[in-house]
DNA sequence: CATGAATGAGGCTTCATTCAT
DNA sequence: AATGAATGAAGCCTCATTCAT
C-alpha cells in the first residue's frame, strides 16, 4: 500500500506522540497525582485532546500506563538488587529505592496505597511488584534480616504506610524506613 | 414580638439542626470518605442544603468541623491514658486506640494522614493530638519503652502510615502498630 | 419547618420553571425534532441547564415526558370522538387530529413512528394510544367502516406511514389518510 | 517513469478501493443505517480513512452514492416489470419489490423517505425512481388498475410510508401494500 | 433561620474531517 | 494515490455553591 519507509516514519511519529503523552502524564500525575485534567495533559504534550484519547481511550488506560511502566521500572531495579544477592542490600536496598521513587513521584504513591493490599489482580508489573516484595522477604527471612514470622503482607504494609508518609509529607521517610526496618528485625 | 421562650426555642432548634447535619455527615464521612456529595449530607440530616450550608458554609468547613470532633474524642482518650500512667498503657495504647477509630471511620484516616506530617497551623483539636502525641513520647522516651533518638515525628509517621494501611486495607493493622512499635523500641 | 404558604410559593415557581422547560422543548422539539441541543432547550426556556437536569435529568426523560404528554393529548381527544359515538367521526376523525398534531410537532412524529410497531412497553399514555387504536378498530369493524379482516396492526402500520409522510413533508398527508381509509374498508 | 501498465494498473486500484468502500458502507448501512462511523467503514473497507475521504469528501457523498446505486438497480428492476407489460405486474410487483429491497436495507429506508417527497433536485437514478413511479401510476390509471384521480404524489406518499413500516418493524409490510393498494383503485 | 430550586463552570469523551508523509 | 495519525469543536452531564422566598 505504501512504502515501508513512509510506514515506518509515520509509526515512528505516533509513537514519538504517544511518548509525549506518557512523558507529560508522568510529570503531571509526579506533580500533582491523577487528579489532573486531561486537557491539561493533551496541552502540556503538545497534540490535541483527540490525540491523547486515541493513544489512551480512557483517562483510567493513561493512569494505568503510567502505572505499569514505573512500577516495571522498580521491579527492573529490585531485581538487579536480587541478583547482586549483596546481603547488605536485598530488602533495605529495595524500600530505599521505592522511597526515592514515591518522593519524586505523587501519582505513584497514590498507585502504591492502593496496590499494596489489593486482593484483585492488578496489571502485570503491579503484580510482579507484588512477587518481588515476596521474593526478598523469603531471603531476608533465610539470612536472618528479618524475624522468621514476618510475611510478605507485613513488609506490603509497610510499603503502603511508606507511600503515604512520602505523599503526605509526614517526616523523614528515610527515618520511616529505619524503624520498620527495625521493627522487622528478629528480635 | 418574640417571646424568651421562642428566642430560646429558636436557637435550640438552629442548634439541633447543626447536630443533624455533623452526626449525618460523621456517618457518612466514616463510611465513604469525604467525597460525599453535599446535598447526600443535608438529605441524611434531614435538612434542606441551605441549612448545610448556612453551618458549614464550605464543603471544607463541615470536613473541619467533623475532623476536630473526632480529634478532640481520641485527645481525651488519650488524656485518660496518659492520666492513668498506665506504663503498659501510654503510646501502645495510643495507637491501638487510633487504630480502632480509623478502622471505623474512612474520612478519619483521610484527615489523619494529612495531620501528621502538616507543618502548618491546624484547627486546636488537631494540634492538641500533635502534643498528646509528643507527650506521650516524652514519657516513653523516659520510661525506656521507645529508643532515645525517637522523635515525636517518627511517631507521627508511623500513624500516618497506620491510617494509610488501615484506609488501603493493606493488611491486619494490628500487625502494622506490632511492628513499628518493635522498631522503635530501644536496641 | 416553614409555612406552607412559602412553601407553596416556591414549588410554584419551580412547577413553573418545570413548565417553562416542557414548553421551550415542546416548541423545539416540534420544529426541529429530537436532536436539539439540551442547552438550546434551557436557554429557550430561561433558566440555566443544572435546572433542565434537575427536571429532567436525562435527555431522554426530557423526551419522554413531552412523548407522554402530547399522547395523553391525542389520547383524550380520541376518548371524546369516541365518546361522542359520531358514526362518521370513529377512526377517520381520528387519524385527521393525528395528522394535525403530527404536521405541527416534529418531534411527535418520530415518537410516533416508533411507537406504533413497538413491541416493548411503552409509557402510559403511549399504551393508552395504542388501546384507543384498538378500540376505534372494534368499533369500526362493528359499525362496518373496516372490513372484517382489518387489525389493530393494520391501522398502526398506517399510521406509521403517516407520521413518516408529514415528517419528511411526502405530500398532501390529509390525501393519504383517504388513501389508506379506502384501503381499510369492507370491499 | 510510469508505463501506461502501471498507470492502468494504478488507475485500477484506485476504482476497486472505491469499489470496496462502497461495498463495505453499502452492507454497513444496510444493517445499521446511516449513522454509522465513517471509520467503521474504511475498517470494514479494508482501506485507511483518508482514501475513503479522497473516494467520498463528505459523509453526506458516500450516503449520496449508495442511495444513487441502490436506486438504479430498483428503476433497472422497475424498467424490466414496465416492460414485461404484464398487467398483474406493474405497480404492485413494483411496490412489493421496493418492500424487499427496503426490508433488507435500512439506509435505503432512510433515503426513501426523504426522497419521496422532495422537491429538491435529488440524484439522476432517484429522479428516475420517481419517474418511474410516475409512469407506473399512468399505466395502471389507463388499465384501471387504479383511480382516475390518483397521481404519483399519492403513491411516493404510500412508498415514503411503506419505507417507514419497514424500518420501524411496524407491521407486516405486505399487508401494508395491499391495504394501500385496495386504497388507490377506483372505486 | 430554613428551604430547596437555580446556577453554570468544568470535566470527560466522540467523531467527522484534515493533513503530513 | 494511500495511509492513518492528528485535530478540536461539540455534546452530555455533575455538583459545589448561591439566592429568592
Amino acid at each position: 500500500m505504501s512504502t515501508p519507509q513512509s510506514r515506518r516514519k509515520t509509526r515512528t511519529d505516533a509513537e514519538r506522540n504517544r511518548d509525549r503523552v506518557l512523558q507529560a502524564a508522568r510529570v503531571l500525575f509526579a506533580e500533582f497525582g491523577h487528579d489532573v485534567q486531561m486537557s491539561e495533559v493533551a496541552r502540556a504534550a503538545g497534540v490535541g485532546i483527540g490525540t491523547l484519547y486515541r493513544k489512551f481511550p480512557t483517562r483510567e488506560a493513561l493512569i494505568e500506563a503510567i502505572a505499569e511502566h514505573r512500577a516495571s521500572e522498580i521491579v527492573a531495579t529490585a531485581r538487579r538488587l536480587t541478583d547482586a544477592d549483596d546481603p547488605t542490600q536485598g530488602l533495605a536496598g529495595f524500600l530505599y529505592h521505592v522511597g526515592e521513587v514515591l518522593a519524586g513521584d505523587r501519582g505513584m504513591s497514590e498507585v502504591i496505597e492502593k496496590v499494596m493490599g489489593s486482593a484483585e489482580p492488578q496489571g502485570e508489573a503491579r503484580e510482579a511488584l507484588l512477587a518481588v516484595v515476596a521474593e526478598l522477604i523469603d531471603r531476608a527471612r533465610v539470612r536472618g534480616t528479618v524475624g522468621q514470622d514476618v510475611t510478605a503482607g507485613d513488609v506490603n504494609m509497610v510499603i503502603c504506610g511508606l507511600a503515604a508518609v512520602i505523599r503526605n509529607a509526614a517526616g523523614d521517610w528515610r527515618r520511616y524506613i529505619e524503624v520498620t526496618l527495625d521493627g522487622l528485625r528478629p528480635r
